[in-house]
DNA sequence: TATATCTTACTGACCGGTCAGTTACTTAAA
DNA sequence: TTTAAGTAACTGACCGGTCAGTAAGATATA
């Protein structure tokens, strides 16, 4: 009798698949930076999880930094473009515009792996000066221009209160972005739960009332 | 001639100072874990900022967790407690109340160390279950009910909105905690810096807008 | 079409540095 | 003299980064 071993069709251990591994790599490290921070994510868990070992990881990225920086850049920068299109290519209302756009961006960042990224970010600034320094300005001053052209636009129209404060740009997004983290970090203990979309009416309810020249009460939408 | 080492009087290389170990600990603690982070951290820095060996810190906390848990404790919960006290006596227009304890708020939470804490808890709540419970009741959710304690009086007055959403009493403090945060960390690279009041009259500015029966234009106070 | 040759994506054992926690010893001070 | 506060050398687990080796699979040749 002829031992079993060796199957007529042998299944390679591995493939090789240049073009698609980084993307793999960035999407497992998302995973693994996100659930345990920077410094206690360790390589080993990313590379199990993009399904290679961890010598790839190395042919693909620097370093731990590297990649960090690289996933952090990669899910990040195309969020912000995408409100910028929107923004440039609205026709109508600037508070019509100012709705959607909250919209978009809760959207966006209520989403666990979103919320993760944006807290990683805060914390580990401090380590990174030079992820620091790309994040304030292709994340926080395109995202506070961009928003304060919405404003602008409104004031010029008369729907926002001509005296609004520099602040405002400011507090909209910090709130949005507080409000995702502590909706996707405390869900499981809050007894008091809201859903995303009354965290969201709850958000432009207060914002509009705030901007808005003559504000008035009831439904948003 | 006698050689003059072995002075006369002899200094001790150390004190016993068992009541004040803990306290300068706590306060070493909160420097190291505020620049580094948890994992970051080394015990071995602490000791050395509160002027002890590293074996001394293990007479008084049983962890590395432990003391990190502790520090967060002792440094958070009597601002918590500060804010109910002052609402619970104070005599006055619901309004006047929010703007007050704003200030106050504002006050706390602005300074660097105690922005650290607050970035420290975020970003560590999800390695810590424990400290996350005790953070959620003893300081988010109590912040809450205090928060809504005002609007409730202000709304009972007619002097906010009767039909204020559930959510305005964590928007403002996610404002504000976030706003300190960024006052705090990016302080260095904005090239648009706001002051501290002028972050604090932004925040007073669109939420009490927000929350007002019959919002005013002009300055807050 | 079959197979020999070659390139390179990929593996995984290993090394060296780091650091939380321990312990054997020292010393302040009651 | 006693003892508890404090020190500092030590240990062992852990993990980022390396590199010698392996095999997938492309290409050349018959």
């Amino acid at each position: 009798m002829v031992p079993a071993r060796r199957p007529t069709v042998r299944q390679p251990r591995w493939h090789r698949r240049p073009n698609a591994r980084p993307e793999e790599i960035l999407a497992a490290a998302q995973v693994v930076f996100g659930e345990q921070g920077f410094a206690r994510a360790k390589l080993e868990d990313v590379a199990r999880r993009a399904g290679v070992s961890k010598g790839t990881l190395y042919l693909y990225f620097d370093s731990k930094e590297t990649l960090f920086r690289e996933m952090v850049r990669a899910r990040i920068v195309p969020s912000v473009a995408a409100g910028e299109e929107f923004v440039r290519t609205y026709q109508g209302p600037a508070r019509d515009l100012l709705v959607e756009l909250v919209r978009r961006m809760w959207d966006t960042i209520r989403h666990p792996a979103m919320a993760s990224i944006t807290r990683l970010v805060q914390s580990e600034l401090h380590n990174f000066p030079e992820l620091a320094r790309f994040y304030f300005d292709e994340v926080i001053l395109r995202g506070r221009r961009l928003l304060q052209s919405v404003l602008d636009r409104g004031v010029a129209s008369g729907e926002f209160r001509a005296d609004l404060q520099r602040f405002a740009c400011r507090g909209l997004p910090h709130m949005m972005v507080f409000s995702a983290q502590t909706q996707c970090f405390f869900h499981a203990m809050d007894p008091e739960l809201l859903t995303d979309d009354q965290v969201l009416e709850g958000i432009l309810d207060l914002f509009l009332r705030g901007v808005e020249a003559r504000p008035v009460a009831g439904p948003v939408s």
